[in-house]
Formats: C-alpha cells, sequence, structure tokens
DNA sequence: GCCGTTTTCGGCCCGACTGTTTTCAGTCG
C-alpha cells in the first residue's frame, strides 16, 4: 500500500473512531498521523520501516507505526476491518451534514434506529427528530436543508474562483470608514489550491455598520450567523464566508490566527509557552497563572505589535510568508533565519506552454504574442498540440513548419518587443515515443511534452512511458505530470520521485502548469525536488489571453512549494534560456 | 494515541455561536 492510501485509512479510522464516541484526542492522534505520513517520500518511508525507524517521525508513537507497517507490508489491517465492520456505514455520510457531529449522529442512531440518510429524511420529516432531546425544530429543518443542498454545500472551491469573489470583497471592507484594516486569512490567504471557504478579518471602530454591509453582499443567499464579533453567509453558489471583526489592537493576533494552518498556529503556541508566553488570537502575554487565554489577554498587558512581521519577531522568528504557513518545517528553518526570498509574479519574463488557435485556443499567434508583450513580457513560447491530440486540433508536420515560419517572421518584423520562442506540446504517445520524428523537433528551440491519451495505464506503464519521453534527446521540458483536474478528475498513475529523478538525471525541467485547474506538479513535491536540483518552469497552459494571468496561480504554487527565483526557469532573461535551451541540445 | 529540560501521568488550544435550555452541550473553526 503506498502511504497515502495508508494515510487515507488512518484518517478514516479517526472518523470512525469520533463516530464510536472514543476520547478525542485519541481521534486526533489518527488524523496527525496521517498528515505526518503524507509529508513523508514514498521511498524515505520504506526506508524508515526497514529500519526500525518510522517512530523517529513526529506523530507516530508505537501503535501507529504498528498499523502503518502492517498496512504497508499486507496492503490491509485487521484492527481497521474490525472497525469498519462495527459501525454503519451511513453515520460517516451523515457527518457532511452541517450541524451534525458525531454527539448528535450517535443520538439518531441510539434513539430512533436512524442510519442512513435516507432514513433521517424521513424522520425529519414526520418530526421525530425535533422531538428528540437535544434536538428541536430549527435543527430538524437545518439537517433537512443541509441534506438537500448536501451536494452544493460540500463542494470545495478552486482558488482562482474564489479569489476573485474574494479579493473584491476586501477592496470593499477597506473603503468602509468604519474599517482600519481588512485582510483575507485562512486557506485562501495560504494560497491553497482549493479552498472549503472564504475568511475575512477586519480590525473596525464599530461592528454593526460592517457587518450589515457584509451580509447585504450581491449573491448572499442565507445568513448562517451574526453576532458581536462575527456574520457568516452563504452565497448562492454554495461558498460561504466569515467575516470576523475585532479592535485594532488584536488585529494582528488575530489575523495570524485565522490564517493558520491549524498545524502551524498549534507548532506557534508551543512555541510561546516554551518562552514563557500565551499565544491565541486575543495577544501575546505572560504564560503564568489561573484563566482563559480570553482572560489573560484582557487582564494581562499583551506585547504590542504592528505587524505580523513583529509578531515573528517577538517569538524569536523571521517573518514567514502565509504561502509557508503549513507545520512543514518552517517555524524551524524561520528560527534560523535562512527562509528563502520566495519566487514573485514580477520575477517572470515569460512562459513556454500556451496555446493558438492553430490548435485548440481561442486567441492567435498575434493575439497571444501582443496580451505577452502588454505584461511585459520579454519572452513567449507557443507549444500548440501535436498531431495525435486530434480532439484539440494538433498539428500535423505541415502545420507545425507554418506556424514555426511564421514565428521566425513575426521575430524578424519586431512587431513586438517581445521575442517568440517555437516550441511544441508533443504527445507522448502511449509507449513513450514523441509524436513529431527528432528531424522536426531539432527545428524547434524547445519541446514541452506531455500525456494526453491511455490515462487508464497502470502507474509502473505509465512511469516507463514518461520516463522514456523525459529521455529523449530533444525533450526541454515534461508539461503536467498528472494530468488533474481539480475537484474534477484525479491524475493518472504516476511515480512522481521515480519521474522527478529521471528529469534531474535528464536536466529536463518539470512544469508547474499554472492553470487553477491543474497546478500540476503538486507543490507539495516542489520543495524536495528542486533541492535536489531540479528545475522549474511556470507556465499558464493559456488557450487565451486572459489565461496568461494565471501565472499567478502558478506562482502561489511555487510559493507554497519554497521556490526562489533561482529554480524558476522562466525568471531568467531571454539570452539565459537561450544559452539553456542550446546546451540542451 | 502521543508526548516529555517542570512530566512516564495527565495533559492535549479554546472561544463563538446556535439552539436548546434556564445554565449548557454540540458544532465549528
Amino acid at each position: 500500500m503506498t502511504k497515502n492510501e495508508i494515510a487515507d485509512v488512518l484518517a478514516e479510522i479517526g472518523t470512525l473512531l469520533e463516530l464510536k464516541g472514543e476520547n478525542p484526542f485519541k481521534v486526533r492522534a489518527y488524523q496527525t498521523g496521517a498528515r505526518a505520513l503524507e509529508a513523508i517520500e514514498e521511498a524515505e518511508l520504506a526506508r524508515l520501516i526497514g529500519a526500525g525507524e518510522l517512530g523517529t517521525i513526529k506523530g507516530l508513537g508505537e501503535a501507529l507505526v504498528q498499523k502503518i507497517s502492517e498496512l504497508h507490508a499486507k496492503g490491509k489491517l485487521e484492527f481497521f476491518e474490525k472497525l469498519k465492520a462495527s459501525i454503519e456505514p451511513g453515520l460517516a455520510e451523515m457527518l457532511q451534514i452541517p450541524g451534525l457531529g458525531p454527539k448528535k449522529i450517535r443520538a439518531l442512531h441510539e434513539k430512533l434506529s436512524i442510519a442512513t440518510i435516507a432514513a433521517l429524511t424521513e424522520a425529519c420529516d414526520d418530526g421525530r427528530v425535533a422531538a428528540l432531546d437535544g434536538f428541536g425544530e430549527k435543527t430538524q429543518e437545518k439537517i433537512l436543508a443541509g441534506i438537500k443542498n448536501r451536494e452544493a454545500y460540500g463542494r470545495r472551491h478552486l482558488w482562482w474562483e474564489a479569489w476573485e469573489i474574494g479579493g473584491p470583497i476586501v477592496a470593499g471592507l477597506r473603503v468602509l470608514p468604519q474599517v482600519k484594516r481588512a485582510e483575507a486569512a485562512g486557506s485562501l490567504r495560504r494560497r491553497m489550491e482549493t479552498i472549503g471557504d472564504l475568511d475575512f478579518l477586519v480590525a473596525a471602530t464599530e461592528v454593526a455598520p460592517v457587518v450589515a454591509w457584509f451580509i447585504a453582499l450581491p449573491g448572499v443567499k442565507e445568513v448562517t450567523a451574526q453576532g458581536e464579533t462575527k456574520a457568516s453567509v452563504r452565497f448562492e453558489s454554495g461558498l460561504q464566508a466569515d467575516l470576523r471583526i475585532v479592535p485594532d489592537e488584536q488585529f494582528v493576533f488575530a489575523l495570524h490566527h485565522f490564517t493558520g494552518s491549524k498545524d502551524h498556529n498549534v507548532q506557534m503556541r508551543q512555541r510561546a509557552l516554551a518562552r514563557g508566553l500565551s499565544m491565541s488570537e486575543w495577544g501575546l502575554v505572560p504564560a503564568a497563572g489561573e484563566g482563559t487565554a480570553k482572560e489573560k489577554a484582557e487582564h494581562r498587558k499583551s506585547v504590542m505589535v504592528q505587524s505580523e512581521s513583529d509578531l515573528f519577531e517577538k517569538l524569536g522568528l523571521q517573518f514567514i510568508p502565509p504561502e509557508l504557513r503549513e507545520g512543514l518545517g518552517e517555524i524551524e528553518v524561520a528560527e534560523k533565519r535562512e527562509l528563502p526570498r520566495l519566487v514573485e509574479l514580477t520575477d517572470l519574463r515569460g512562459a513556454w506552454h500556451n496555446h493558438t488557435t492553430a490548435s485548440d485556443g481561442r486567441n492567435t499567434l498575434v493575439e497571444m504574442v501582443g496580451a505577452a508583450a502588454a505584461l511585459g513580457w520579454e519572452y513567449f513560447g507557443v507549444a500548440d498540440h501535436s498531431k495525435s491530440s486530434f480532439q484539440a486540433n494538433g498539428l500535423s508536420e505541415e502545420r507545425l513548419l507554418q506556424q514555426l515560419a511564421a514565428i521566425r517572421a513575426l521575430n524578424v518584423s519586431e512587431k513586438f518587443k517581445t521575442h517568440i520562442f517555437a516550441g511544441t506540446e508533443c504527445d507522448i504517445l502511449a509507449d513513450g515515443r514523441l509524436d513529431f520524428d527528432d528531424a522536426l523537433l531539432a527545428q524547434l528551440d524547445y519541446v514541452v511534452v506531455s500525456v494526453h491519451n491511455a490515462f487508464a495505464q497502470d502507474e509502473v506503464t505509465m512511469t516507463a512511458r514518461i520516463i522514456r519521453a523525459i529521455e529523449h534527446p530533444r525533450t526541454t521540458m515534461l508539461g503536467h505530470l498528472t494530468g488533474r483536474l481539480l475537484l474534477r478528475r484525479e491524475g493518472y498513475r504516476v511515480d512522481a520521485a521515480k519521474v522527478i529523478d529521471a528529469a534531474i538525471a535528464n536536466k529536463v525541467v518539470i512544469e508547474l502548469n499554472a492553470s487553477p485547474w491543474r497546478l500540476d506538479m503538486d507543490w507539495r513535491h516542489w520543495r524536495k525536488a528542486a533541492e535536489r536540483g531540479l528545475l522549474c518552469a511556470i507556465n499558464p497552459d493559456a488557450h487565451e489571453t486572459a489565461g496568461l494571468a494565471h501565472v499567478r496561480a502558478g506562482v502561489n504554487s511555487a510559493r507554497k512549494g519554497w521556490l526562489t527565483k533561482e529554480h524558476v526557469l522562466n525568471t531568467r532573461t531571454r539570452k539565459e534560456v537561450e544559452r539553456f535551451f542550446a546546451s540542451r541540445r
């Protein structure tokens, strides 16, 4: 079993234990264990198990080490099978209904013998749920509404789509007269590839007018909470947004807290405690003595901070950009003051994986180059589909040669300051050969190779196929490693570590496909891969001029992957890029 | 179930909000 499959099992054990009413800390231990496992590389996991060193990983104790080892060796776990058999499968599904947690689900099961969502709907319809102790009319209605909207409400959202809604909300909050500061928080601020809901934080002199503005936003379908310090709304799309309002002196603490991640915050609190301080969304106060965090913050003098930089400094840390706050070792590095200067959008000088109307793009060569020039890009690469991508109107040899001539002519004409590189997004055929012959590929400036068919191949076949393409002497970079479409389609099965090794060995670049639906290769792979010498290209995979803007999403993921300017090929000048391409020939 | 330079036992982050109650449990983040 792979580490991700094992991690899934651990997380599911956590959920099942929760439904059984187990000690919540035991539940958390399984969830923490699952995350700790995901952070280890596949090969490293095998080595640690073999060497009996798995227990050295933080969060994995004797019991989890035993269970992980059993899953890794046998692909199943007796404890898990027995646990699963002891719980009605419908109960876990009920957890997806807003307002229903393990306690309420247990009560429904024990007192009304409800074990499926269908049975729950029925019980709500004839009023049996409302009659139950601890339940009532409103709860019953809420459950019914939750069941009805389960699909829409449970959906996650692409960062890009969330940002298109959230960006204007932040801007709107900032111009309200009562608002001193406003920021997006949560996974939106941490630039996760998908997000569950929007979080906004505001420092304001008065609460009511800000809440009134917020709940009157266009597209708000319902107000799910409204109080002295926060309000929550749900948009027509199902997206939920939370607004929290704090006094200005609390803003930085609250911003840090609500930006998360949870893992990062837990580690920060522990660090504060080790220095005799208690850290919370209320402030940073001496830890000694009795009382809740809120009482402490109210009655003791909190450390004063103006900015998050100040806050990190009070704990002896360099400022940690929100993208890195995932609890994956950023605090240790910030303590040594060795955090890298992460790549920024303004560092980019161009990109290579772009389409035109010659294949399946919606803008012409000239329009696309014009848009790149308008962005101030020094160069722009055209990589239309190759002939086997019939569905995408892939170019034949003749059409590719025509396009090549057109590009050369456009460069000579100096119509644009932006230099055009001529390339192709060449299909990797099912057996790993490329879709054009060497003589044709040799005439191009660069070659992006991608998988567009036979997605169902098993992992070994697919990995060998992609590595064969990487070993081709004309290959410059690998397009979208897994072919995933976020929230829509899983990627094809491929051993990322082996592909990364092959790319490094063959001096082939791997793309960070910046399409908001892809963000592939995933940011979780980049830090280690780049440390080992892998070069990244942030490519928008633009099919229209507006698509060039997607490089922003790619930069987000690159930053989450700890990438600096030096790791990213498209921060280099045209001359440097030409030298790099020439060195590959 | 995990963890430890106060600890191998006794904590583990904890407050806001809602809906149910009439002082609080459950859910959520």
